[in-house]
Order: C-alpha cells, then structure tokens, then sequence
DNA sequence: CGACGTCGTCAGGATCACGTGAGGGGCGCC
DNA sequence: GGCGCCCCTCACGTGATCCTGACGACGTCG
C-alpha cells in the first residue's frame, strides 16, 4: 500500500486529508511538529509527504532539506501564504509541488497521483539485502538466519537500517549518531561501538573478524555487500 | 543548454516566457499551437515543456496525451482558467505541474527548477576517479584495485582528497600541510614526504616511479589524471 | 670535486580508536 | 512489587595510526 505522511500542525485539516486519502486506499501516517516529521519520514519512508510550512517548532524549508539530506521522497508543500517568495523558497529547497490554502481536495490529489506517478517511475527497489547465511527484509522489518528470525531491538534495526540503505559507503561516526539517536547524540561514540557489535554478534558469520559490518578506523563504518 | 519548449497562442506572454527563460540561460523553442507543439517537440527532445491548455486547435489534455506516449518529459501547464476539474483532468493526463495566469515569473521559474532538478535526478552520480587500474570513489570513500578494496587511513585519505580535487593543479607542500594538518603545522615537511610515500605505495602501479602523484622538485605536489 | 638542499624511506615510541565486559537506571509487563 | 528488556556509562586491553628523528639517494651549484 502506497504510504504518505501527512504534516501540519491544524488538527481538523490532517484529520480531512487523512479520511479522504484512506478513502483513496493510501496508508496515511500523521505528524504535528518537525520533529515529528522528520522521525516519522525516517521510519517509515513514505512514498509522498505533504508538508505545510507554518510549523511550530521548525521553518517549513528547514523541514526540506532535513528530508532532502537522505531521501528523494516526493514532497508536496500546502501553505495558508500566497506570498510568492514563500513559494520560491520552498521548491528550492527542494519541494517537488505547492500548493495555497484554501485548496481543492479534488486538485490536491491529482497533484499527488502525478507526484506518484512520476515517482513510482524512478524506484526498483528489492528490499532483501544478504549477509552471508542472513538475510534482511527491510520492507517486513524482518531478519532470518538459517531457520530461525533474529530479534533486533528498536535501535539496533535503526542503525542496521541505516547501513544497508548505503551499501558500500563509509559512513561517518557522525553522521550514523545523528542519523540513529537524532542531533546532540554527536559524542557518544561508545554508544555507536556497543550497538554495532550487537548487531555483528547477532548478524556476522565470525563476530569477531567481521566480513559485513566494517570499521575503518578514524573514518567510519561500512556495509560491504 | 538545457532546452525548454514553451507552447502558447497569446504571443505577449510567449515573448516574456522566452525572454525571461534565456535570460537565465535556457535555450528555448516555441509553438502557438499543438501542432506544431508536437512536432518541435519531436523534433527538439527539450528537457521541460510548458503548455498553455488555451490552444486553438486541440485541447490541452490531448496535447499532454500526444507527447506522454513516447516521452516523459516533465510538462508544465500553463491555464486561465483558474478552474479545479481543469486541473485535475491536465495533471491526471500526465502533466507533472500546474500554474494559473496571471503568474509570477519567479514561481514559474522555481517550479521549472524543480522539475528539472527531479528529472536529472535519475541519473545516478558516481564521482569516480582512475589511477590506472586504481579507481577512487570520493563519495563512498572507497579505493578499488583490481578486486581487493584498500584501505587508506584518515590522513591519507584527507590528502589524496585535496589532490584530486585539483586535477592537474600544482599544489604547494604549505597549501597541502595547511589544508590537510591544519593551520600551524607549515614546518612538518617530513610529514607530507611520509604520507605522499604512503599514497603512492598504495595507489601507484610503479611506487617508485610516479606517474599520479608526482613531486616538483622545491614546489610542490600535483595529481596528473 | 665537494657542499648543500630536497626528496624518499625506515624504524621507534606516544597516542588514539576500537571492541568487549560489567553494572546501573528507566520502562513496561506480569 | 518483582522481573525482564532495553538503553546508556564507565573502564580496560589490544591494535592501528600518527609523529619524530635518522639515514641514504639524487640533482644542483659553487
């Protein structure tokens, strides 16, 4: 089912857009902050997000790029200001369509449908990635080696996640801390050695000599197909 | 250039459309009717249309309908009629956006920014660069020669970065100790002799015989594509 | 021919990063 | 309240990385 995110932070027009798109057959999902936007958009990776700009917490264009930094997820913008520079602003920042308030729920949708449509033409994905006798289903949410499933705790499928998503690329202490446990975690790199030897003992043939989950000391670590 | 097609019968704004347009650099082609907005369109494979639904002699929709069945070119349309089933019916026959005269120019250019952004989007880029049989991918942070990957540490990384991110550029031994040491490390010479030995020994087909990262005697290093 | 400066290489120890173990606090569930 | 699970912090051994100094090779110039 086609999954969108719907952010705004006026509850009686995510409640609207929510029947009418569940009507329409889309799993909808919902976020009232920025914040709240971001994190959703990470875990469940929508396949369209309509975003208003009049956020509490955040400027709607920082909401952009903070999407755009990993994700080339369509995006749609509804904003209650006309002004013309808002609208410039925000497809520059990445934004994919915009739309004014009030809008027509009929027009919103074909506006999406279009979105999808030019989407749905660019992935291919095969959510199953390979370690070796394990096999990981990103889309299930699943991991299997040999017979019996491994359980994976919320953060450690974060971080496993984010890994398989850039096979072959080194990824920074950094940005793999920012990307798990969010901005400010930057320090806790003891954090990050404990959970990715979690995941080697749980996932890697020989823990100790990892073949999939690989440190380059001082730079970062990598997922090697 | 990139190529835009701008298909209108109102010649005034077709005039203001393409002077505006190559004003920033586009080259554009004009229709004032579908007719002839297929064939340049045929003829010329732009990388972005904008249609006026208003045509003389087909309607709109039918214009999108003829150019969508052997392209994907991203269509923007242009319409008067500020009417919702107007839109609907354009977007739902394959345009990918939607503008109601009177416009701004400066939207109608952020929206035609984004079109083209999305649609050069599908081509994947891979920053690679070739060392004879040594090819560096800066992106992944990854060295590959022949089969086996090879592993750099952070500083010779930094430094083999700085260097091929100035193909064929003489780079002083004090511009190199700044950018990759940092300020007040101008004097450690035998340094950057050490980690420039390490680099070739690892990437040089001949150690010591440089053909890529060659030294200029009392001036400085350079990377020779 | 010899002095000099620059370059490339080798080997030492200091320092840093990584992996692992043990333990405490928070939270939901029985 | 007790229990289990998950998350985080701290500490320590090990290995990799970095810097320093010394040495020989080469070309230049007096």
């Amino acid at each position: 089912m086609t999954r969108i995110l719907v952010v705004d932070d006026e509850p009686q027009i995510v409640r609207a857009l929510a029947i009418n798109l569940r009507a329409r057959g889309y799993e909808v999902r919902t976020a009232a902050t920025a914040a709240e936007a971001l994190q959703q958009a990470s875990a469940h990776q929508p396949e369209v997000v309509v975003l208003d700009l009049g956020l509490p917490d955040l400027d709607g264009t920082e909401v952009i790029a903070g999407i755009r930094g990993w994700s080339d997820v369509p995006i749609l913008v509804l904003s209650g200001r006309s002004d013309s520079l808002d609208k410039v602003a925000a497809l520059d920042a990445g934004a994919d369509d915009y739309v004014t308030k009030p809008f027509g729920m009929e027009e919103l949708l074909a506006r999406l449908r279009a979105m999808l449509r030019r989407g749905g033409r660019v992935e291919e994905e095969t959510p199953e990635v390979r370690l070796g006798e394990v096999s990981v289903d990103l889309a299930a949410h699943r991991v299997v080696r040999g017979e019996e499933t491994v359980r994976l705790t919320p953060t450690e499928w974060h971080l496993l996640e984010v890994l398989l998503r850039n096979p072959g690329r080194l990824l920074s202490q950094r940005y793999l801390l920012e990307e798990v446990w969010g901005p400010g975690y930057e320090t806790a790199q003891g954090n990050l050695r404990l959970y990715m030897g979690q995941l080697r003992r749980k996932l890697e043939p020989d823990p100790a000599r990892p073949r999939f989950l690989v440190n380059e000391p001082g730079m970062g670590y990598r997922f090697e197909p």
